[in-house]
DNA sequence: ATAAGTTATTAGGGTATCCTAATAATAAAA
DNA sequence: TTTTATTATTAGGATACCCTAATAACTTAT
């Protein structure tokens, strides 16, 4: 609890890798992503690079050494157990349960986070659809990608949101889409690449091209031609 | 949880003027608890009164008020409430459950307090016999004491200790002594002031002064004479 | 290739916490 | 009462974390 900031630090780091994988992890964005200004960070990345939690330069940017890693990756683990629990567990909603757990996967006791983990049955995706890593830090595959690159009639089921961001997940409640759904793809329109899904009701629901983008799902069809990378 | 020194702070002076009715809450008191110096914790103690959460004078040593107070009650409450949904929903040891309940005391969420007191059943004592404050600060009332208090002939419930100290948790775990036991004091032996109980499996236990000055107890006689006040 | 715009970094400053060492105030003992 | 011991406070310094303003190093567009 008292490496707090450290190790949100690190988790950013972690979190821009794996979600610009084209950007570098630079200050500049960094400071963006925590609210902060670029001299703060670079001042913090400096004294990450000599507790030999990170390697920086001005071109590569901000890479997690082993040592960074896994602390990193044990905060998103406990960020993510966290939130499964207390989607599951103590009833809270998809959209609530982000910044409780913000604070929870600071508290220090390993033994609490196996207990609480054991209670879920070791899952392996938390309620937005993203993957637990396991207690090595080796992070659970899915076939999970934005719901923007599936095609008419893909059978899709909904596994989380790419950005966790309470006014998007608001706005997917208002669509009347929830976790595990599972949605047709009926149309994607040309003219500006909306998307109109029907859902297990039969009820029709039009999502945006920026809304299918951000809402993570899987083609349940096994030989689906959505699958097919060009 | 940015508030975490502060409400260190201020639980802890509501902790020490609730143990040390006579001694005033002087700076250097506080400084012993939680392991400062001095002119650290004076520092902040003038930062807090200047929030108007404490008054300080070097006689009457610091007081927190009503703003205060509550602050600091809120804490203890959550304190308590995580203490008894670590042992009796999560399997804790009573003497495992206080090191992780100071960090998840200052978890900010009203919400998740309120879910997981109310998964308890609501109750007003935790696993150490500690009373749990209400949402409005008011503490519940218990007749417990120290066992050293015991007369000959009570019946006794066992319902905490008086420091939370895993050594002497312990310590009682190797006497086989548990909360809420119910234990008959056979005799005190006048030589050394020690005691010798009864459990409910008829086994004799003997207890030292020492031991029975923090063993927390209520005597179950509806009218023993151990509650007659001279 | 150069001006204009971005991005990265340095310089310097503020607050919060923590410390040691020195001094002031108080209490206890001779 | 004077000395001694204890306690409270001030002075001054270190580190962490945050900032703005200025400079240096790059890109990009003309």
């Amino acid at each position: 609890m008292n490496s707090f900031k450290e190790e949100n630090y690190l988790k950013a780091i972690y979190q821009l890798g794996v979600i610009d994988k084209e950007n570098v992890v630079s200050a500049t964005h960094l400071a963006n992503w925590l609210f902060l200004k670029p001299p703060t960070v670079l001042e913090k990345l400096n004294s990450l690079v000599n507790k030999g939690l990170i390697k920086y330069d001005k071109t590569g940017g901000a890479k997690l050494t082993k040592k960074g890693y896994e602390i990193a990756i044990n905060i998103v683990r406990r960020h993510r157990i966290w939130e499964t629990y207390l989607y599951k567990q103590l009833n809270f909603s998809w959209s609530e349960v982000h910044e409780i757990a913000e604070q929870l996967e600071h508290v220090n006791s390993d033994k609490l986070i196996d207990k609480i983990y054991s209670i879920l049955g070791n899952p392996e995706f938390d309620p937005h659809g993203d993957p637990i890593p396991n207690k090595q830090g080796i992070v659970p595959k899915s076939d999970r990608r934005p719901l923007s690159k599936s095609i008419k009639g893909c059978v899709c089921v909904v596994l989380g949101v790419s950005h966790d961001n309470e006014v998007f997940l608001n706005y997917l409640s208002d669509l009347n889409i929830a976790l595990n759904d599972k949605l047709i793809v009926e149309q994607i329109i040309s003219y500006d690449e909306s998307i109109r899904l029907t859902n297990q009701k039969n009820e029709f629901i039009l999502i945006s091209a920026k809304a299918a983008e951000q809402l993570l799902v899987a083609c349940l069809k096994p030989s689906c031609k959505c699958k097919i990378e060009i």
